[in-house]
RNA sequence: GGCCCCGUCGUCUAGCCCGGUCUAGGACACCAGGUUUUCAUCCUGGUAACACGGGUUCAAAUCCCGUCGGGGUCACCA
């Protein structure tokens, strides 16, 4: 039964990539809304000029799309509730403050940052706790008030809230109820003009008739103050649902400074003296934990050739995760459908999400259950399904693929790499020695020492034997190979083991690539040839 | 610190609302074997939890209270 009455939104503020907590958040409200024959909307919360940025405007729409949660209204697809960017709502802003101050709910403050700051040292030191005093404020008179406006004295303008108990009606928590003495006046119109997250928040949801807000459990302490406003304003409150945290598998939250928390490290830890593209000062704030600039820490990674953390929808796309894996992983924190069932997709989620199942207690991101997920996930393409989204990824994040190798051969790799990938990420490092040129092959000199060089070289007498093997095959693809090096096996009385890799270690530089004939074959006579001889002196 | 939320294996959770079928189930991780041409898979088995203390009851993971622990929030950020 289509229950058309339903409207979620997701309301993301501007100022980076979509944070895995954000992308749970828009799921379930996009379930939810799927799930009742409801719309789901998207609005952009830019109020916050300084902060916000077109690019991630732009960023964001694409990892939500590229997760597959797509909107009924909002930025690029229009509604009738429009616009979608808060910066352009201004003039409902304005509108509903005047209401608001014409029954006397909203009045102006003219305490300065300052005396505030002051007033709540001074609370403190006296050891209570601060609440702000609207009394001065409320007694001004028209005359003053006016005076005030005439000198140029910047305000605020402040919600006056109800001295009464709150209480939020939450669907997954219960009643929660707030004292009347916890609550205060709280700023709806900001100084320059605009409104604060609370209101415009509110103000918006009225008038997009958002029936359900479903949030993350850090807004819990905010929705007091939105439904006073919503009473006051005399509109039915939207139902709330408040949902558990995510954190780190060491408790800490997730946040974009975990990046360069590891980068950070690392850099120390190999006394990294500089970065590539960045200049010394930014790089020494960079390690003075003055800045944690993102883009400092890529590139720290990047030389250092560290993995660092994931927190954006952004960066486990670029490590190689399917999108029907991450939506499916992160539902399961914070909801379960029962029944012991784990694995489920989208169109499951828009049959069966509800807010009943959603849990209370805040759970751990843990990247080796998402690990397991996808790697199942992988094991079930289709070889055409996973040479696609290899392409696609290549394309995103490794384009060099595409510059060295045609379809034909890139789906001949593909197929290599296909039944030994977790991500799709794995096989664009793992497979990079057969873009490079023969002589770049990095050696890793660990495989060497112990494949090649030790006991006397035993690994380097195999190779020569073997180059002179590989030179008599004319015909150069995986089957020959194998017979011709099963053959030669069995006359040097050694196991497949002992000949794939030195053989490996010679073309690939390091003990790991696909079975080896299918290597070879990959490679071609001539690099394999080459890079043997160059592997022989070593 | 005030206020608020939460508390089942290492982790995510099922079970809790409607006490008995729970000697607490699943998944991931871990451990031990096995398959394998490296890697990655795959197969078999195993270890592992109701935070603690009271109470209610014939009976409590399930209901009540307290303690402890974790988290959130206390902005002219969102």
């Amino acid at each position: 039964m289509a229950d058309s009455t339903v409207v979620t939104r997701f309301a993301p503020s501007p100022t980076g990539y979509l944070h895995v907590g954000g992308a749970r958040t828009a799921l379930f409200n996009w379930a939810y809304a799927r799930r009742h024959g409801g719309r789901f909307i998207l609005r952009i919360e830019d109020t916050d000029a300084a902060r916000s940025t077109d690019e991630s405007t732009k960023k964001i729409l694409e990892d939500l799309r590229w997760l597959g949660l797509n909107w009924d209204e909002g930025p690029e697809v229009g509604g009738p509730s429009g616009p979608y960017f808060q910066s352009q709502r201004g003039h409902l802003y304005k509108q509903y403050l005047e209401q608001l101050a014409a029954i006397g709910r909203a009045y102006r403050c003219f305490k300065t940052a300052e005396e505030l700051t002051a007033a709540k040292a001074k609370a403190k030191t006296e050891g209570r706790a601060y609440k702000y005093d609207p009394a001065e404020s409320l007694n001004l008179s028209k005359a003053q008030t006016d005076q005030l406006i005439a000198a140029g004295k910047p305000f605020v303008w402040r919600f006056r809230m109800p001295d009464a108990d709150v209480t939020v009606n939450d669907l997954v928590l219960g009643d929660v109820t707030i004292k009347a003495a916890e609550l205060e006046d709280f700023v709806i119109f900001k100084s320059d003009g605009g409104p604060t997250f609370h209101f415009a928040n509110v103000v918006d949801d009225a008038t997009m008739k958002v029936t359900h807000v479903l949030r993350a459990q850090e807004h819990l302490m905010n929705t007091p103050k939105h439904v006073a406003m919503f009473d006051a304003l005399g509109i039915k409150r939207p139902s709330y649902a408040h949902m558990p945290l995510i954190f780190n598998s060491d408790g800490s939250k997730m946040s974009k400074r975990d990046k360069a928390k590891v980068a950070r490290a690392a850099a120390k830890e190999r006394k990294l003296a500089a970065a590539p593209g960045v200049d010394d000062a930014a790089f020494r704030a960079f390690l003075d934990k003055k800045s944690d600039a993102v883009e400092i820490a890529l590139a720290v990674a990047g030389v250092l050739n560290v993995i660092l953390p994931e927190i954006d929808v952004h960066d486990f796309r670029r490590s190689g995760y399917l999108p029907s894996v991450i939506l499916n992983y992160l539902a399961l924190l914070g909801w379960s459908p029962g029944n012991d069932l784990e694995r489920f997709d989208l169109d499951f989620l828009a049959k069966n999400f509800d807010l009943e199942r959603i849990g209370k207690s805040n759970a751990r991101f843990d990247r080796a259950k998402l690990l397991a997920f996808n790697t199942e996930a992988i094991g079930k393409l289709t070889p055409d399904e996973f040479f696609k989204l290899w392409r696609e990824h290549l394309a995103a994040f490794h384009p060099v693929y595409l510059q060295k190798f045609d379809d034909a051969r890139l789906r001949i790799l593909a197929e290599a790499y296909r039944p030994r990938s977790r991500t799709l990420d794995e096989p664009s490092i793992n497979g990079m020695f057969f873009v490079v040129a023969d002589g770049d092959v990095q050696y890793d000199p660990k495989a060497v020492e112990k494949v090649l060089k030790k006991e006397n070289g035993a690994g380097l007498a195999m190779l020569r034997e073997l180059a002179a093997v590989l030179t008599a095959i004319s015909d150069w693809n995986g089957p020959a190979l194998h017979a011709a090096l099963e053959a030669f096996a069995q006359r040097a009385g050694k196991g497949m083991g002992d000949i794939a890799q030195p053989l490996r270690v010679a073309v690939s530089g390091s003990t790991v690539s696909p079975p080896i004939q299918d290597t070879l074959a990959l490679l071609g006579k001539n690099s394999t040839l080459a890079r043997i001889n160059r592997a022989l002196t070593l």
